[in-house]
DNA sequence: CTCTTTCTGTTGTATATACAACCGATTCGT
DNA sequence: ACGAATCGGTTGTATATACAACAGAAAGAG
């Protein structure tokens, strides 16, 4: 696991914490590393959590299929960022999403309570991982209300701007790279991939955008 | 802000704290107490908020209306509940809705700082009010990820019975009660209000289920 | 390198939704 | 009790989206 303390310094869980001090909260948080092939499932709906996931390396998908094999994507994980927040607290009940690896991934676990639950003086910085973890989950809360807010735009191309702005304002560029694919990103903004590609070339027709693969241009 | 401490008591925030130890953490987290009418702004897009709001009386949305007047309602805040807790980090940026009174209504402001860091022990419960908050913001965080479930579906019709069931469930009863009327229920569900009442009345005559007013029966 | 698979864009059709206008019923204020 | 305003349901039309099927391009496997 020590191979991955710079990339978990890097985290908003540990930011502010020193190598040596995320190297002793290893264990006194009792963390875990597992690692997972490009498609395999991290975790499944249904599934009961209580932990807070930390992404060391890959990428993650949050998504769910439903009866008909339609699929829909909540959001993706980057390197550095947590998942599980949303079932920290006791009752919380299942998993309502699958979480699926997009590429090899090596993900840490934290029992949640060994987190909130300070332990004695030994860890320094316990105390500040756990006002880093209320911000984190904060902050998602945030990241979810702006997915609502493009989500429930009207129209295909209102949802693909939301989007893309949104993107840009994250990347700070006009050039950005998304983490999903065409069917991805469809599945996504819950649309249908064919109707959306159509968009995408009729903005782009307008000098709207340009776009090239998952890398867009904002114009 | 006497008279409210029963009320307090039965919040989230204040879960497992005792009547007297919530009167003398008002004091300590600096409470403050402001009285709105009904369609009255309690808070509004763009300012900045450093408080956690807990609504002690009354109702109150979380909208948006965007620049031709279309509004898009994020959730409803109930008696007990909170807002605000998306914004409790330092640099978490304005708000991105505005909060309305949907009826007179009682609010509660804390200062977010004064809650997470914990002062000293005069107060006995402060450690876990930060608990309790961390939950909430947690549990927060679930709803959004359940309205985006909602909002994602593809059909009128589906919408509606996930939102449905969805409210039922946490209402443990097939017989709610909803904290919108028809066109508020279009703006939280992202669709035309006539399109909307017509779905509606379609499941109603096939039986699916029942209404009158913002009370529904399902079947 | 070649074959296979995945990905993306294109087209046409069926369908669902948005939009607008209207009306009766209910609620509210005075 | 009365008029005004709000609310909910209905209808018709225009439009956008979903769905299906296809083809060329790109990526991946052997």
């Amino acid at each position: 696991m020590k191979e991955f303390i710079p990339e978990l310094m890097r985290t908003k869980l540990f930011a502010g914490v020193g190598g040596e001090d995320v190297l002793s909260m290893l264990t006194c948080l009792g963390a875990r590393l597992h690692t997972y092939k490009k498609g395999e499932y991290v975790l499944r709906q249904g599934e009961h959590l209580s932990d807070i996931v930390v992404l060391a390396e890959g990428s993650l998908h949050i998504q769910k299929d439903d009866y008909w094999g339609n699929r829909s994507i909540l959001g993706s994980i980057g390197v550095g960022e947590i998942f599980g927040e949303a079932y920290a607290a006791p009752e919380s009940g299942a998993l309502l999403n699958d979480v699926i690896a997009v590429e090899n991934s090596s993900v840490f676990f934290f029992d949640v309570k060994r987190i909130i639950t300070t332990c004695s003086s030994a860890c320094r910085f316990h105390t500040m991982v756990v006002q880093n973890l209320f911000y984190a989950v904060s902050e998602k809360n945030r990241g979810l209300v702006q997915k609502l807010d493009c989500i429930s735009r009207r129209t295909t191309r209102e949802k693909l701007i939301t989007y893309l702005s949104e993107e840009a304002k994250k990347q700070k560029s006009a050039e950005i790279t998304i983490p999903f694919n065409r069917q991805q990103l469809a599945d996504y903004l819950s649309v249908d991939r064919s109707a959306m590609s159509n968009e995408l070339c009729r903005m782009r027709d307008e000098g709207l955008l340009e776009f090239q693969k998952n890398r867009f241009r904002l114009c």
